[in-house]
DNA sequence: CGGTATATTGATTACAGTCAATAAAAGTGG
DNA sequence: CCACTTTTATTGACTGTAATCAATATACCG
């Protein structure tokens, strides 16, 4: 299934025209970028409407001595960036992590379909609320989390995303980051990233082998990183907006 | 002027009948908070939208054993929550720093006044973006910022927005939030952030006293911060939406 | 004016950064 | 498929920044 169809039935029902909508958004203009391409550069003007398809991409900001932060992960079925009819230039880039393929969506085709489907525009509005939310635990992570509950906390919600998006296979998801990527999301050095996920392998709470990451016990991990799946808002929210038998 | 107007001005230029609106929320049911109490807790379900009329107060999370991040500030004229049709229960807390007056602001005006007025809901669209952008740039500070960049730069950001809603006299704003609640922002301890307000002080780039900030030079403060003020988007970015002569 | 909250200081400890070297893995071309 | 190159991962030694603990000073409040 589409994987923002299958995210968004996280938060409301959808209709079978409700469906057929979005399987035309994510069937729009495809275009692939390699891995370690920029997608969008910070200053650039927004003009499409970006919605991941396959692969992985983040969002990043640089400082002028080189150091980055990555601010944000893109996976199938998120949307890059929903400001095109409101800011005039970014203020951040975006670039892929592995191959992507994401589907360009014009102004026109995305007002049509937001307009003629009002349940659409309001999951979209949820989609929004939780990026917004995820950026928030991620505030609290680098504020006040020490490095291995920083990176405890990241995979065990990176490991429920791909689950709502149906990409996890048992207990395992793709990780397809270098440890050097992963430490400018938590905000160390490379070297101690490296360290950190030994103690976390050594506690077995996680099975790192080659781009693979397996969690035997999802619990126990969510123990360690006081990890509290509410910010995801996955809970089926949006029940009072279901289509009726669709 | 209203403090909403004020900013949202700095987006697009908005009819005499758009101003009216803006008061009419602006003067919905007021309600009063005093310093240091919770306004919204975790858990509960958000129920009326909450706009600042005076006074600061920021949106935190705590964590088990007592560590607070706090994830965002709000100023004379923020919106508190643009989720109460979406989410079932609020993911984060809400306190007052200092005495708040805000507007509680029903789901009926606001629907009607946002339905009415197309180009006052394009500006609060912007306000939600400009906090997200915020956000994202709070996630760098936090992850690649050293603690005096960290603080230098909030200091930017706060004389900024407080200017946009025009609570600046000369180069100084109100600075009511203690040390503490300093470091619960930009995540480091209470005695650190004291050293380093020491050091800030020491190079002359700001001045504090008692509850003012005051900032002689405010490039300097820029440069030293590498603060890119493009992502707070108060460039008059809507300007195609605005009001043909209101 | 006393009492509480906030700010400041010093001494010590712990966590994480840097630098540099080596090992392992992944990608490339013949 | 193998040899070679490049990238990524791992390790050790050393350094530096910031946390912690505890004491004292100052400011704020009724």
């Amino acid at each position: 299934m589409n994987p923002l169809t299958s995210k968004l039935e996280h938060f409301v029902r959808l209709s079978s025209e409700d469906k057929a909508a979005l399987d035309r958004l994510a069937s729009e203009q495809m275009r692939g970028f390699g891995p370690h391409t920029d997608i969008v550069h910070e200053g650039q003007p927004p003009k499409v409407l970006r919605l991941m398809l396959s692969g992985w991409a983040c969002r990043y900001k640089l400082l002028e001595d080189g150091r980055r932060q990555i601010v944000g992960l893109f996976l199938p079925g998120d949307f890059c960036d929903l400001s095109i009819f409101i800011l005039r230039e970014m203020d951040h880039s975006i670039a892929a992590i592995t191959d992507v393929t994401l589907a360009q969506i014009s102004a026109e085709t995305f007002n049509e379909i937001a307009f003629a489907q009002p349940r659409i525009m309001y999951a979209l509005w949820w989609e929004s609320l939780v990026r917004e939310a995820i950026q928030r635990e991620w505030i609290v992570s680098l504020g006040r989390r020490d490095t291995d509950e920083r990176i405890a906390h990241l995979f065990c919600e990176l490991f429920i995303r791909m689950r709502s998006v149906g990409l996890t296979s048992g207990c395992s998801i793709d990780l397809p980051m270098t440890q050097s990527e992963l430490s400018d999301i938590v905000g160390v050095s490379a070297v101690h990233v490296n360290r950190t996920l030994q103690a976390l392998r050594a506690s077995g709470l996680v099975i790192l082998k080659g781009k693979t990451l397996t969690i035997p016990n999802l619990n126990a991990l969510m123990d360690a990183a006081q990890f509290n799946t509410n910010y995801l808002h996955l809970d089926h929210e949006g029940a009072h907006l279901d289509a009726t038998n669709g």
